[in-house]
DNA sequence: TGAATTCTATATCACTCTGATATATATGTC
DNA sequence: GACATATATATCAGAGTGATATAGAATTCA
């Protein structure tokens, strides 16, 4: 067990929901999958290969093409999928830069440390309206997604809104704090 | 630029503090800095080589041992810590891989989906109690750390306590939902 | 006192993941 | 027609993960 190739169970969810190529599985992590989830093509490519061979995904008919191949999940890959999305989840390692560069600027002027602060929320302040952007899309029914998929895509909104919520709050008081001390 | 060796960083960070060995560079990433971020031995023995060579840290005097090495900042050390900490930051790749699955949940049984929410609560509320206790034990001044440096350490900690606020409201959330869909 | 266990300390390795770069065609724009 | 952007695949060096190995020091506890 221990080291497992996560993006292997991405490109599964991907292809569970519809045949895709490299490229597109790229563009759904960029898109849906963002704020929680990234892929580069410098994994997916070599992935797809095994997963190719081991009998996971099969190259969907009609669309075999010298420069461009849509990927369709078997019957294999839907038990691995499914094996998966009932295991526990390992909790993740996490590595914030920011965290890391704020905890060793005790020394730092403080307006420094204030200009950091403010840049970092301003980055999220962007990021919620990415997201309310997204909620509105998908209230408006603008894609064509199944209304049980819609529900699960709103939650995973909700959670990048709050947590953005409470890192702007936490911003403010964090600043508020600097100022006065 | 691109690629760059943030386990450096850290490590200068740490060794600004204090002279540490590789192993206790270990034990303060998983003290202090556990939450936002993480150190492994595979890559502090290898990154702690590199930078002796760089000539960012030095063996500590008086503590060369055959089986035991500490090691401390040298001015060039701190020249490239202090760039660093007023360099921009760029965001970093995130990956929640209880996020990616519950995405890819929505064919799954309700029973199974809350079952997941439950325990990634549980997860959350641990973390907040740990967090609480850290933060007590600073404010009753336990440990002999700088007035400056116990404000920073505070702020890191009332981040991981909003954010792990956030989550657990969300999980109540989206268990309600849920239950009545 | 001796045995078992845990802690301190360093090191290596296979594998995962990241970000840059290269290449080539297709499509859209001005 | 020229230029830019989107689609599509591929490779590679380097960063980061987690497992494993080794061995002495300290602690527990019977």
């Amino acid at each position: 067990m221990a080291l497992k190739n996560k993006s292997m169970y991405a490109i599964l969810g991907i292809l569970n929901i519809s045949p895709s190529t490299g490229y597109d599985i790229k563009k759904y992590s960029d898109n849906v999958l963002s704020g929680f989830w990234n892929e580069n093509f410098g994994h997916i490519y070599p992935t797809l290969k095994m997963m190719l061979e081991d009998g996971m995904i099969e190259i969907a008919s009609g669309e075999i093409n010298e420069k461009k191949v849509r990927y369709g999940i078997t019957e294999k890959g839907k038990r691995e999928l499914e094996t998966w999305l009932l295991e526990d989840t390992m909790q993740q390692p996490v590595r914030s830069e920011f965290m890391l560069k704020l905890l060793f600027s005790s020394n730092q002027p403080k307006e420094n440390v204030i200009r950091m602060l403010e840049s970092y929320k301003e980055i999220h302040e962007k990021n919620m309206e990415k997201y309310l952007g997204m909620l509105k899309d998908l209230e408006h029914g603008i894609q064509e997604i199944s209304k049980e998929r819609a529900g699960f895509i709103k939650a995973v909104l909700r959670r990048g809104i709050l947590s953005g919520e409470a890192t702007i709050r936490w911003c403010n008081e964090t600043i508020e704090e600097m100022q006065h001390s």
